[in-house]
DNA sequence: AAAATTGGCACAATCGTTTGCACTGAAATA
DNA sequence: TATTTCAGTGCAAACGATTGTGCCAATTTT
């Protein structure tokens, strides 16, 4: 009934060969003879023999196995982001071991613990909204884990990261709304903690600058990425004395929120408010009023990026133990993809 | 540098205890000394120690992972899914292995094979639109893996599974019609292989014929759930001599997507023609014409369900070898959600 | 005071695989 | 013929933890 499982043990007792032969003959090692190699292959074929990961694992000390820490798996920008991961992980025989931090420190920390006695060979994350110290993921590289950031990513200079660029996307964007004539434009933002938000603000008032377009900086109000928080935002931006005709959301999930406060007011989307925002989420073109456009952020490549060099650094680990303090950060920049009606 | 990762046989050398000792010192074993347990702990903690997984996966023949394999992670429907089998398995303090088939049955049988040899210790499945055979499953039943099957569920009795009753759902979305006039109503189904379709069909019959209306199978009519079969399928529909001003879909984003055709040929959405759905995507309430209403079918609670019987399973096994073929088949009631406008 | 009990610890086997090393016999070389 | 070579195989240690069993000394029981 209970059928025992297939071991090397066992093929080697009914071959007459030692365990060792064994395990080398399925490995295809150069030092065990053809006719060997046939016998114990066809044996294991036949008993079904399939190799103990978890012992290999043990022995190896390597699990062969990805960590991936994100913040929610509902956004679609994640979920495209894991198969990214899956798709670099799958090729170098690795399994994906996914956590979802829900926004939630306490969270985050508890699922690195979690990865590092589990022993993944390495970690890909994007931080939770709130996460300032990274002292957590940092604690990894004793157990010499190697941590890629993507999309989300500490402001820190000394650990390896992919994300957006978001300057060049931003400029799109806002040039794009100037181009249509817009002249007060506002922005809701995200939390501050976010590396992301200095950087569209500051691209903001680089472009206005340039186009000689006055700043008001009641026009940047912020958003804590909640249905809420963004209608609060609006409300903020729609009850100043001259409202915006146009307003940047970090991104399409918030524009969603945004839009729908918008409507509830009777203002008329892309009539006397447009949106613009981040993301280009498939599900916008489902939309009655859509943003006008959104900057793509590539998440598939950036998730991929990530888990390139991911296997870099496991790769080179073992092979030489020259010390580069050298990381890699890398941009993939953002494109503005206008929504064609 | 490297700092080497405490073991136990380490904590056991610097106190001169014996390895077993600090073990069972660890996990509290009643016939350890208190001084003595007080002392190792307190090393522990110094050393930062911390259980190797691998080892104990090894010595244990158990991994305290849970696989799980579903068509994606894209829908929302899964990746709410997840979070039910995500808190389950963490108040049992297992991780959770996720596995994507992409509903690509090849994908699905490789997947389980690696979820074998990674010796997950229980699965849970979502199988892809096409499976029919579920042989790759079953054969995990001899290496002892249980496996619970949600929402996607195959068609046989011999195996656990937790899966929505479509008949509710479906006499409440056809009822629902009917009382708002409706006479002719056409279904959008998925692809034939889904458990799922034939239950709806017939109680679209069942209603139709207890409410005296006439019965039209040509008002019926399948998707292969992508855009174009969707957009196929409405062609067809829209093409009939008396074409049905109400339709049920399969989902919401079979639904998005025949609302998105019917209003290309300017079609009146909610007007002319009424929609009518499965999923309850929170999305759809930022639709300017979202289906009137649709079916909720509670995936956080099908998933956590399942993963309780995973672990009813998991537990039982050990226990009590009887056999008792029994097999669980729970069915989560769906509740039609009417969309307030 | 002798015997029985028991708290507290160590010993050693074990899980399945990998891998450095030693070994054997036969072929190749001198 | 004696020596070297090497292909092909086996031995045994190791990875880090768990756990049944055995033992000793201190305590309790009779």
């Amino acid at each position: 009934m209970d059928n025992k499982i297939p071991t090397l043990k066992e093929i080697a007792h009914k071959l007459k060969f030692s365990v060792s032969t064994v395990s080398r003959a399925l490995s295809d090692h150069p030092s065990i003879g053809l006719r060997t190699k046939a016998q114990v292959q066809q044996l294991a074929k036949e008993l079904g023999y399939e190799t103990n990961q978890t012992a290999v694992f043990f022995k190896l000390q390597k699990t062969y196995t990805l960590g991936v820490i994100l913040p929610n798996l509902k956004e679609e920008f994640f979920s495209q982001a894991i198969n990214g991961i899956e798709d670099v992980a799958n090729i170098n025989k690795y399994s994906v071991l996914i956590g979802q931090s829900h926004d939630n420190i306490e969270q985050e920390k508890q699922i690195v613990t979690a990865m590092k006695n589990q022993r993944v060979d390495g970690l890909i994350a994007s931080i939770s909204k709130h996460t300032e110290n990274i002292d957590h993921f940092l604690n990894l590289e004793k157990y010499n884990i190697p941590v890629v950031f993507f999309d989300r990513v500490p402001d820190v200079k000394t650990v390896h990261k992919v994300s957006s660029n978001f300057t060049t996307g931003t400029r799109q964007a806002i040039e794009f709304l100037i181009a249509k004539g817009h002249k007060k434009i506002g922005i809701i933002n995200g939390p501050e903690e976010m590396r992301s938000c200095k950087e569209r603000v500051k691209t903001y008032m680089d472009v206005l600058q340039k186009k000689k377009i006055k700043i008001d900086l009641s026009l940047v109000v912020a958003t804590d990425l909640t249905q809420s928080g963004t209608y609060n935002a609006m409300r903020e931006l729609l009850s100043l004395k001259y409202p915006p005709t146009a307003i940047l959301t970090i991104n399409d999930y918030v524009a969603l929120d945004a839009i729908q406060y918008a409507r509830k007011t009777k203002l008329r989307i892309n009539k006397n408010i447009c949106f613009v925002s981040y993301a280009n989420l498939p599900i916008t073109s489902y939309l009655e009023f859509p943003p006008l456009a959104s900057v793509e952020q590539y998440p598939y490549e950036q998730a991929k990026k990530a888990t390139e060099i991911l296997f870099e650094l496991l790769n080179s680990k073992g092979g030489e133990d020259k010390e580069e303090p050298f990381y890699k950060n890398i941009l993939i920049e953002g494109q503005l993809m206008v929504h064609k009606k």
